[in-house]
DNA sequence: CTATAATAGTACGATATCGTACTAAGAGAA
DNA sequence: TTCTCTTAGTACGATATCGTACTATTATAG
């Protein structure tokens, strides 16, 4: 029993404790689901419907049209009626929101930097698959 | 620079899928700061201060207050004074608080079994130092 | 001993997360 | 087409998290 509960314990912890440190290095009342929404928009490609984000996210719809607002109330992304369904809309990432990003991603280098001379990026590679599995797995479990 | 960064998503990730699986075990209202909080009392001990469990949970004293008064109001945990120290107090867990955190575990063990087949105690246990050294580190740079 | 600083906990307000219920629109069956 | 079911998004309310500011008590400097 206790190999389960204790990884996912571990893992608990380090992701509230690199949440916080990330966090600390966004201006003001950003916070890290804000990045990670722009972050997604770039990364895979912005024009999504919310819907898509929530399931990419694993939230529920009500949170990210929370999120959504903020963002757009602060000029980071802009949503657009969908032309393919007219229930739907579609959010498209701002230059402002695109200049966040790229800020947050330099910061987080920077606070990354220091570490690399504990953790070899070698290291952290080894564990990266295992991690993956997991992830799937519990993936998987979620029916 | 891509190191870190996938590493503490897929954390990130992992940790809300578990989270979220744990959840829908318990029972209606109860969240796992709860368990948390109850797990840490028996586990280590009870008759701790709160601020030395927000320490340990690394959360602001005012999330505790919180946790714990939704712990007190269900019974699950009982507040006294501190005799060594009158601006603080005791948390004290309750036969009630004992019984919940023990079915908390019952719960968690049938939800894990069956990953077990998937990913052997084995493979855990090798991640599991890895990971601990990681928490080391990210709690070591919060200065 | 007294004045000041530090500490434990709480009150309060702002924001985040999420469940339920609703509206509007699309999809499918008869 | 029309009736029904599903889907996309939002409104709303409950709870959680957290920062700031406050009170009461303890520790420390002088």
């Amino acid at each position: 029993m206790p190999a389960f509960f204790a990884i996912f314990n571990e893992i608990g912890i380090i992701a509230q404790l690199a949440r916080s440190a990330f966090e600390d290095n966004l201006p003001d009342g950003m916070i890290l689901p804000h990045f990670t929404a722009l972050n997604h928009l770039i990364r895979v490609k912005d024009g999504q419907t919310p819907l898509a984000m929530a399931r990419a996210f694993q939230v529920p719809k009500t949170t990210l049209t929370h999120t959504l607002s903020v963002l757009e109330e602060r000029g980071l992304v802009e949503m657009r009626p969908n032309p393919a369904d007219a229930r739907s809309k579609c959010v498209w990432i701002t230059p402002a929101g695109r200049r966040f990003r790229n800020d947050a991603i330099v910061a987080v280098s920077n606070l990354f930097a220091p570490m690399e001379a504990q953790f070899s990026p070698d290291r952290v590679a080894k564990i990266l698959p295992d991690l993956t599995a997991l992830r799937k797995m519990l993936d998987a479990a979620r029916d």
